[in-house]
RNA sequence: GGGAGUUUAGCUCAGUUGGUUUAGAGCAUCUGCCUUACAAGCAGAGGGUCACAGGUUCGACUCCUGUAACUCCCA
């Protein structure tokens, strides 16, 4: 086989070859087979995403640890899929419209989402397709949509359970409102802001008509037609005279008091708070606590609404504002209240201010009817939730994330569930004429139940509506481990039962407590085990200045346009091998050149073996004698390797592991061992050194496989003509290494360097040969080595002496002397240099050692086997000191 | 305000239960090389009071306390 091999890897036409070629043979489908499972659940990307940065790094992690998994001979099954995300999802679909022309509200609720499927079925999944580029070995069989029938039946399913566990209720909250999108969100979903505002001082009237009053400070007037209190800290000087008089609110001239209570800071504004309970959280705290009533000033839209407050009070100027949009009604109320002489001053402030991760805008809090989950109810029924991970049955990597997990848990709130939108599973509650509420599975059900309870209620013709409302995402996700396998909607199948628990979940450290943590809720709720043994989260990606990738900033690098440049493997090396578990990463594009290279420097080394491929050689020659020891040194080499990447990828770094088989390849492989065997120039190679070679080159790319796999694939086809190809190659189990033999690999390195720096020093030219005299205790390891140092630094002779010789230049490397003979002239003085600077150091060194030995408590202490350390460590240096001393002594 | 975390070479990070040749790697830097696989390369070198201050200990990058700076999460 004579191939002509490029100059360079061209990555764009392998790859497509290979992921086809993996396809085609199925190597990526999973079935239930009597070997041991290995599962992991890719967490759904949002059905309207593109990849991205993220993506990149949390996909090729999964990869690696499948691809392992698979070479390990395990039964490797990863799931895709994606979510229908309801809020980024129905926004796309409704600015979609609008750019047909149509808006929402003309349409019917079957209408809407019959566009919403067209556009999930057009977009939704490209990110799907960008997997492929990247070379995730998904099953793609199993691809899942958290709004498939089943899936959304299973959903439906649990909401019912939970509520006839009473676990589901429906109540008045406060929640953080969107007036965009016209839905409440999570905490979760409001990211804070600092935003340039105004603090406006408003004085609001004694009512009893004296003079003066009492001011505050705002940043939303908008909101002063429902303060209901003023509220000040008891123990301000100040105010407490104050303390339950009365005030005038400005405009609308509703009387109310000044209370008191601990929660209001002094140092804040004037230190007296107005009380909007209907609009701000912690003003609803405080009128709970006060008994005072919520009144509602903003609707759905975020404008302003009269219908909330008292009649006669409402005049032709309150009235007025009706319909007025919040920021618009904030200039104009502080305008009006300063037509009145109310307005005090107005002072810059900036403010932290929520606002809607999809929509942008800034969120109310506002009082609405929603369905939540009490959640310390829920978790009371399974302490296993919370002690899994804390005993560590579940896994977190790395660990400092238990205590992020477990502080949530001690503090957990109630999940609002609701969202006003569409696009999503309808909440199975029904609701007859008189406003009674039914849950059930569908309106069959309901109405069966509906005519059970109300006798009023006629079970075919009596009027039952379902509530609009759609639930959380993530009230969808949370079964996704489960679901995928259909082990909610067909519980206990052949499937659930031989994948689930998964192995590994893989993500980001943001979704611990809205997805990690309810995932595990689930599981053990509807499964009664965990649903992943460990969890490793992976970091935020950054650009090199550190900063988050955003669309805003422009700093998200275009990752199909980085995969055409530099091919995909170079983007996995590029993205893993600075990604310690947990830690953000600092993106920066150089990482992806040192791919590029690293591809460059195998195919290079490819192109070296397949130059020898033809000129084999049966004859036993000089050059076995000089494979034997390289051969020797990198079998058990490479056994260490193995066995330390076994150990790193158990525990979990991946990075780390990447390093290692880098510097493997790069350094021992192509630096070292293929120098030493690598025959002349059109010389022929030792038979059994070629084929040891190709064999080594071979298991290196089984053991860089999962982290380059198109690269390692075509590398492996190149090398030999095959039967099987490396994606489903199972390793064998890695020996032992022989120690003796690496630390005289290690020595052999060692000297070869030294002696380079030698001729490096005193300007020995690369084609110059010397001759080199050794003078060592070790003559039977030199003989092993002898051949190979020889030709690493050109020498053409190599000599052993028990004296030093003279007119040559002298150096100690080790405890081993060499004296070099060359033409160039001798550069003794620095050559002294030298050898005092070492001298020197081992000094220093003998010195420390030397306290510890002779600090009675220390050997009192310490155990023998540190001990006996330190007297080694005293006798080397002893040694070499020794040995340095005679050579600068015999340069006199 | 509450909680968690980080701080080691110019940059990004390792450093396992305190002792393992007076701290390691990659990248970047410097020097010399176009040596027939590779200049996207080869050979070699330099570079760190382990944030600061105390403490525990025979011994601290490692454990404890405090300080500073930064990051994240929650309010």
């Amino acid at each position: 086989m004579s191939i002509e091999l490029t100059k360079n890897f061209e990555p764009q036409e392998i790859e497509k070859k290979w992921y086809s070629h993996w396809m085609s043979n199925g190597y990526f489908k999973s079935v239930p087979d009597g070997r041991e499972s290995y599962t992991i659940v890719m967490p759904p990307p949002n059905v309207t995403g593109v990849l991205h940065m993220g993506h990149c790094l949390n996909n090729t992690i999964q990869d690696i640890l499948i691809r392992h998994a698979r070479m390990q001979g395990k039964n490797a099954c990863w799931v895709p899929g994606t979510d229908h995300a309801s809020i980024a999802t129905e926004a796309k679909v409704v600015a979609m419209l609008r750019e047909r022309g149509i808006s929402k509200s003309s349409l019917t609720r079957p209408e809407f989402l019959e566009y919403a499927w067209e556009w999930k079925e057009k977009y939704g999944g490209i990110i799907l397709e960008q997997l492929k580029k990247m070379g995730c070995s998904l099953d793609w069989d199993r691809t899942s949509f958290t709004m498939d029938a089943d899936y959304y039946k299973s959903v439906i399913e649990i909401f019912v359970r939970l509520h006839y566990d009473g676990i589901i209720y429906r109540g008045l909250r406060m929640v953080n409102w969107d007036p965009a999108s016209k839905t409440a969100l999570s905490d979760e979903e409001v990211i804070f802001k600092d935003i340039d505002s105004k603090l406006y001082f408003v004085t609001y009237p004694f009512a009893d008509g004296s003079k003066g009053g009492i001011t505050v400070a705002t940043t939303r007037p908008e909101t002063i037609l429902g303060d209901v209190a003023i509220c000040v800290n008891p123990t301000d000087e100040r105010y407490i005279a104050l303390i339950g008089k009365e005030v005038i609110v400005p405009i609308i001239n509703r009387k109310i008091k000044i209370i008191s209570d601990e929660y209001v800071t002094t140092d804040f504004g004037t230190g007296a708070l107005k009380v909007t309970p209907a609009h701000d959280k912690n003003d609803n705290e405080l009128g709970k606590k006060h008994n005072l009533l919520a009144l509602n000033t903003l609707d759905e839209e975020g404008k302003f609404t009269a219908i909330d407050l008292e009649k006669d009070l409402c005049t032709a100027q309150v009235l007025g504002y009706e319909g007025i949009d919040r920021f618009v009604l904030r200039k104009k109320i502080a305008i009006d209240i300063e037509a009145i002489g109310g307005l005090q001053k107005i002072e810059d402030y900036k403010s932290q201010v929520g606002t809607s991760e999809r929509t942008g805008a800034v969120i109310e809090s506002r009082l609405s009817l929603q369905w939540f989950m009490d959640m310390k109810k829920f978790i009371a029924t399974n302490p296993e939730i919370t002690t899994a991970v804390a005993e560590e049955k579940i896994k977190f990597h790395p660990t400092k994330f238990k205590n992020t997990y477990a502080h949530w848990m001690d503090n957990i709130k109630d999940w609002c569930i609701s969202r006003q939108l569409w696009w999503g599973q309808q909440i199975p509650a029904w609701y007859d004429e008189a406003g009674n509420v039914y849950v059930a599975e569908n309106e069959i059900k309901a109405r069966a139940q509906a005519s059970s309870i109300n006798s009023l209620f006629d079970i075919h013709n009596s009027k039952l509506i379902q509530d609009e409302d759609c639930l959380d995402t993530w009230f969808s996700s949370w079964l996704w481990p489960i679901e995928v396998f259909k082990g909610i909607s067909n519980p206990n199948n052949d499937e659930i039962k031989y994948y689930y628990p998964t192995q590994t979940l893989v993500t980001a450290p943001e979704i611990i407590f809205f997805w990690v943590a309810r995932m595990i809720m689930a599981g053990y709720t509807y499964k009664n085990e965990m649903p992943f043994e460990n969890v490793y989260f992976t970091g935020i990606v950054r650009d090199k200045l550190g900063r988050k990738m955003s669309k805003s900033l422009g700093n998200s690098p275009d990752l199909l346009g980085l995969i055409d440049q530099y091919g995909a493997d170079a983007v996995r090396f590029g993205i893993m091998i600075a990604s310690p578990a947990g830690n953000d990463i600092l993106f920066d594009e150089s990482t992806l050149e040192q791919g590029r290279n690293f591809n460059n420097k195998m195919w290079n080394a490819v192109k070296l073996i397949k130059m020898w491929e033809g000129r084999q050689d049966t004859v036993a020659s000089k050059q076995l004698a000089v494979g034997n020891f390289a051969i020797t040194w990198f079998e058990n080499r490479l056994n260490e390797v193995k066995l330390e990447v076994n150990e790193l990828l158990t525990q979990f770094k991946l990075s780390e592991a990447l390093k290692v088989i880098y510097s493997l390849i790069w350094d021992d492989f192509c630096s070292w061992y293929l120098e030493w065997v690598k025959p002349g120039f059109e010389q022929p190679i030792e038979k059994q050194v070629y084929e040891k070679t190709v064999g080594f080159f071979a298991e290196l790319m089984e053991l860089l496989h999962p982290f380059m796999p198109f690269v390692t694939e075509e590398i492996y086809h190149l090398l030999a003509d095959r039967n099987d190809d490396l994606c489903t190659h199972v390793y064998s189990a890695p020996l032992q290494a022989d120690q003796k033999i690496l630390s005289e690999g290690a020595l052999l390195k060692n000297i070869i360097s030294g002696l380079r720096d030698v001729r490096n020093k005193n300007q020995i030219k690369p084609k110059e040969t010397i001759k080199v005299h050794i003078q060592t205790n070790e003559n039977t390891v030199f003989k092993n080595i002898e051949s190979i140092l020889a030709k690493q630094i050109n020498a053409e002779a190599i000599l052993f002496v028990s004296d030093a010789v003279t007119g040559t230049i002298t150096t100690v490397i080790g405890k081993d002397k060499f004296y070099i003979e060359t033409e160039q002239p001798l550069n003794i003085a620095g050559q002294k240099e030298d050898l005092e600077k070492e001298l020197n150091h081992l000094k220093g060194f003998l010195i420390s050692v030397e306290k510890k030995l002779s600090n009675e408590k220390f050997v009192a202490n310490a155990k023998p086997e540190v001990l006996a350390v330190e007297h080694k460590k005293k006798a080397d240096a002893e040694e070499k000191i020794k040995i340095i001393k005679e050579s600068l002594n015999g340069m006199l």
